[in-house]
DNA sequence: ATGGCCAATTTTATTGGA
């Protein structure tokens, strides 16, 4: 199973160029983040003509998850599932080949301090808790955009970025809480190397000078760890006119 | 001083992203 994850930042605006991956690299599944609309306005011809089963959770402007898959998906669940009122869309889960695929967008957090930042946090804390009512032996993807870098090799400038959202230690631990459930970081499985991105900023060249974070991942439980062959970052996807600020993460299976 | 760019909506500004 070839697996891919993708802030696509507004499925609408990447419609052309996201279409055009898919057949040019042709995953089995593909996890989106940030479709930024609601599902009724999502372009579903295009992708049901090209082959892809959907699994949609929408969300006008902001947000919005959904999964792409050759196969049938099955008992898909969207949201934390918990007595929270929040209505973000930013979680959708699903079965495909036998293995329980879960697309998530973490908040951004705004500014250390600021009320989008505790939600972040917050979230972070339902997402260990939701994991909890699973079973972390059986086979398992949390992927999508974290909002995290977990390490120091993560980040083009550890130093500049110490601190700020994104790189900031309650947030660093509140994904270890994650991982703690039982999920490791594929693309650490086969890359130990820092300087390895999968978000640049529009502003300031930052792609051009190769200044990014780490921050979208594939993170598998022990099953799937095991039998995961490859995990690399398509950095190609981000050049160009009318890219995503983000590159597709991609991890292969044996399964 | 904390910007720059991009996308959607509230559209010739504002909000959010990261």
């Amino acid at each position: 199973m070839k697996l891919a994850t993708w802030n696509v930042n507004s499925i609408r605006a990447r419609l052309d160029r996201a279409l055009a991956w898919l057949d040019a690299n042709r995953p089995d599944v593909v996890c989106l983040q940030e479709l930024k609309v609601e599902v009724d306005g999502f372009p579903r011809e295009p992708f049901e003509a090209a082959g892809w089963h959907l699994a949609l959770h929408g969300q006008k402007t902001y947000n919005g998850v959904g999964i792409l898959a050759r196969a049938p998906l099955t008992d898909v669940t969207r949201g934390l599932e918990d007595d929270d009122p929040d209505e973000q869309a930013r979680l959708i889960a699903a079965t495909v080949g036998g293995v329980r695929v879960v697309s998530a967008y973490f908040p951004n957090g705004g500014d250390t301090g600021s009320d989008k930042y505790a939600y972040k946090l917050r979230w972070m804390g339902r997402l260990r808790r939701w994991l909890d009512r699973h079973d972390p032996a059986a086979p398992l993807v949390l992927a999508g955009d974290f909002n995290v870098a977990p390490e120091d090799r993560d980040v083009h400038d550890p130093a500049a970025w110490a601190g700020q959202t994104l790189f900031s230690e309650p947030e660093k631990e509140a994904l270890r809480q994650v991982a703690a459930w039982g999920l490791r970081d594929t693309f650490r499985k086969h890359h130990a190397e820092g300087g390895r991105y999968s978000w640049w900023d529009y502003r300031g060249l930052s792609f051009i000078r190769d200044q990014g974070l780490r921050i979208d991942h594939v993170w598998a439980t022990a099953p799937l760890y095991e039998v995961c062959r490859a995990c690399d970052i398509d950095r190609e996807a981000r050049k160009g006119k009318n890219a995503s600020d983000h590159a597709p993460v991609v991890a292969t299976f044996d399964v």
